[in-house]
RNA sequence: GGGCUCGUAGAUCAGGGGUAGAUCGCUACCUUCGCAAGGUAGAGGCCGCGGGUUCGAAUCCCGCCGAGUCCA
């Protein structure tokens, strides 16, 4: 229950005085004692806006809040409200809340709230629990009585719950202890009955749990309600008590949205055991790490577990205690997190207004039109603003559209077209801007043009998004929604809340259904209806690309699909010619977008994915059916001589280690082998090098493939003696112009010179010589 | 919209410029009347994709794709 007043510079209706006046009457309308209201006034902030509050108490119980909005954010404002600074709005306006529920809980006089709404849900609960209910019980219902009065009257900011439950206690006379066991469970029912009919609503209402924005406020509630279940130890699928709370909301909720919101649900509780699982591994992983290191988990790593891997700190700690380590947490735990994050800085929108009439739109009443007469109302900016108009400027995910103005001989060439206001502003192209404000005067009569095929690719995309929008519900069910669209001369997107990705089937599917829309031809019709009126012949499922401002809204009905919608459409599905689903792509979790093309441009993209084809089946040589057949034959061939090539260049290796090593000569009192292996990759320098090593022998062995590359590698006598693989591959590589490197046992290097490659071999053998103290 | 994390064997993950690893699982053999356990051997990797830097990239840089998570 709730209203507002808006109040205007010019005309008050009221404020502050008035609206707690009103408040008081309707409370003594209500209840008989006048002294067990209490009103409270503090500052409030939120949304951009704040102002001054009043909180409305009966009995320590708060029925209303009254806000009085009258500042707003502003980076030079002069007051300073919750840590961000406002500034006084010439608007101001009372926002009311009066708590409907609150008052039947009032006028009860039961124990909880909740109580007095779903008596049988939260017996329910309680059951599953294993617990009795709360409202039989005459002790539980006066304690919690009795501490719900106090707890409304105490500001949670100012007093920590711990003060208050021991205030509580003695005031009832009973342990503080004794108070939380029994407060602690049903507390946790409630919480539980409250969330899932909070759940109910919001599934309800379409909102699909996601990562961003209210979709994430549903996974929020839906893992907290799960934490509580687990807590009081319920055992049944989330899925099941919000169904209870659907089948008593106060309307309807479709079998096929139903089943739709149970497997979003188990959906949702099978990812949180998914993500809690793999937290448990990984906090098991990082406590190992610092029991070795003998420390505690700092809370940065406690931090980082929550913020980057959604592990709370509760469950991190009690898996850090099964490996046997201890962590550092705060009582302020979330409040840190919340310091690390940056205040995102909030930038204050210039309204531009422009001081001229409004520009006639004719692209509605005359959508194929290409040419037209207008009076030149003023140039600036390189922006010709005109008296009326067949430009569509720029909204709905509908780009500009492009053209010509004329004046006498001269042409200049139109590049955007923006609606500011009431005005549409035409931009001249930039190099002709100036020859353009030389030759448009106010005043001046001028011809425009319309690019015709670029509006009616976007025309055609326009009409397509709508129809596959429309597929896209038959398909994947009711509960798909518009979650924002664009269209361009070539292709088009159009996003799609749904709760999981779109399979490869039903994408077909859809394009099908699509294409089927189109070649029945239905005509498509748009018109201006009021804004009542078309809400309630459609409902809200109109407002799809949002909701268009003013007091009558433009209509477009695409066979069963009706939206508001300011584009221009064709005129008839098969306008649209064929549909084209290009691909998917998962923009955020809970939202798919996909991507389309229409008419001439589906017809491009189609012969761009057969060029594909053609390309590929012309380097196999075979024909485009068998290229998936073909294409992973080859790929398994290609593994397996891989494999080979290792076996192979590992047996040569070997093969190649005694001619090797009888060339072997002596410096220091160590075996050295130096030598040019012909036609070997490194990788087989390698392997033949450390082969030698083993045998205590020093190989520097060199081979010319593409440059040089120089292997070393040093046995057990060399080691001791300390000379090092790493060296011996500097020192020569440094001659053929590169560079090397590795471990003491083996390194690699190379270099471009080639030719220098026996040099730089010479120069790894001095290295072992003057290493080796010979 | 912004931040953070992660893509390596069938699974879970190490490695973070220098010959791709561990554990579990899988296959075969040994042991057994048979199974489990144990022992031995082996198979299994475009280190997500594409660029760049480098003598050399799984590793560093950039872009893309995919997944997760936190905040407003």
């Amino acid at each position: 229950m709730a209203h507002h007043v808006f109040n205007t510079p010019d005309k008050e209706i009221y404020w502050k005085d008035e609206t707690v006046a009103l408040c008081d009457e309707l409370l003594l309308g209500l209840f008989a004692d006048p002294l067990a209201v209490t009103y409270k006034e503090s500052p409030w902030a939120g949304g951009g806006n704040a102002g001054p509050s009043v909180e409305v108490m009966v009995g320590g119980l708060e029925l209303a809040t009254l806000v009085f909005m009258d500042m707003k954010v502003s980076a030079k404002g002069e007051y300073e409200i919750k840590g961000e600074r406002y500034s006084k709005m010439p608007n101001y306006i009372v926002d009311t809340g009066y708590g409907l529920e609150r008052f039947v809980w009032a006028s009860k006089g039961s124990p909880t709230i909740y109580d007095a709404i779903f008596p049988d849900v939260v017996d329910h609960i309680s059951e599953l629990a294993g617990l009795e209910s709360s409202v039989s019980d005459e002790e539980r219902a006066r304690i919690l009585a009795h501490n719900a009065r106090l707890a409304g009257m105490v500001d949670l900011e100012d007093a920590s719950l711990r003060d208050l439950r021991s205030k509580i206690a003695s005031d009832i006379g009973i342990s503080a202890e004794k108070l939380d066991e029994i407060i602690t469970p049903l507390e946790r029912i409630y919480a539980v009955a409250d969330h899932t009919r909070c759940l109910a609503y919001m599934l309800g209402d379409g909102i699909i749990p996601s990562n961003v924005k209210a979709g994430y406020l549903a996974r929020l509630v839906i893992r907290r309600t799960l934490r509580l279940m687990k807590d009081l130890g319920i055992d049944v699928p989330l899925s099941e008590l919000v169904s209870m709370q659907l089948s008593r909301l106060d309307y309807a909720v479709l079998d096929e949205r139903l089943e739709t919101i149970v497997e979003i649900l188990d959906q949702e509780e099978e990812k949180y055991a998914e993500t809690l699982e793999k937290g448990r591994r990984l906090v098991k992983r990082i406590s190992e790490g610092y029991k070795k290191k003998g420390e505690t988990i700092p809370l940065s790593e406690m931090i980082s577990l929550y913020d980057s891997h959604g592990i709370p700190p509760e469950i991190a700690q009690e898996a850090a205690f099964e490996a046997g380590v201890e962590v550092d947490l705060p009582d302020n735990f979330y409040s840190r997190v919340a310091s690390t994050h940056i205040k995102s800085e909030k930038v204050e929108k210039e309204e531009v207004t422009i001081d001229l009439p409004e520009t006639r739109r004719m692209f509605y009443e005359r959508p194929f039109e290409r040419k037209f007469q207008a009076k030149v109302l003023d140039v600036a900016d390189g922006n010709v603003i005109l008296d009326q108009t067949l430009f569509y400027p720029e909204g709905g995910g509908q780009p500009a559209d492009h053209g010509l103005i004329r004046k006498g001989l001269k042409t200049f060439r139109v590049t955007d077209v923006q609606s500011v206001g009431k005005v549409v502003l035409h931009k001249i192209a930039e190099e002709e801007s100036a020859a353009a404000a030389a030759e448009i005067k106010p005043g001046d009569s001028v011809e425009g043009e319309i690019d015709m095929t670029r509006r009616l690719a976007h025309a055609r995309h326009h009409t397509a998004a709508h129809i596959i929008h429309d597929s896209a519900k038959k398909v994947l069910g009711s509960h798909i929604w518009q979650a924002g669209a664009q269209k361009s001369v070539d292709r088009a997107r159009l996003d799609i809340s749904h709760y999981k990705r779109i399979s490869r089937d039903e994408l077909k599917e859809i394009e099908l259904f699509a294409n089927r829309t189109v070649m029945e031809n239905v005509p498509i019709s748009t018109g201006w209806l009021e804004r009542s009126e078309a809400e309630k012949k459609f409902g809200f499922e109109l407002y799809q690309g949002g909701v268009p401002p003013g007091k009558s809204i433009r209509v477009v009905q695409v066979g069963s699909d009706v939206e508001a919608c300011a584009g221009t459409h064709c005129t008839n599905t098969g306008m649209v010619g064929p549909i084209k689903v290009l691909r998917t792509e998962r923009v955020q979790d809970g939202v798919e977008r996909i991507e389309f093309a229409a008419g001439e441009a589906a017809v491009l993209r189609g012969q761009e994915r057969d060029d594909l084809l053609f390309q590929a089946s012309d380097t196999l040589s075979v024909p485009s059916e068998q290229l998936p057949k073909t294409a992973s034959r080859f790929f398994e061939e290609w593994k397996d001589l891989r494999k080979e090539a290792a076996r192979l260049k590992e047996d040569l290796a070997r093969a190649q280690m005694e001619g090797l090593t009888s060339k072997a000569v002596e410096v220091g009192g160590l075996k050295v082998v130096v030598q040019i292996v012909e036609n070997a990759d490194v990788e087989e320098l390698i392997k033949a090098a450390s082969m030698i090593s083993a045998k205590d022998y020093v190989a520097i062995l060199g081979s010319e493939s593409n440059g040089a590359k120089i292997v070393a590698s040093v046995g057990k006598s060399g080691l001791e003696k300390g000379l090092k693989a790493g060296d011996i591959v500097k020192a020569a590589t440094k001659v053929v112009g590169g560079g090397g490197g590795g471990k003491p046992e083996i390194a690699q290097g190379g270099g471009p010179q080639a030719e220098k490659l026996e040099e730089a071999l010479e120069a790894g053998l001095a290295k072992v010589r003057s290493a080796s103290g010979a």
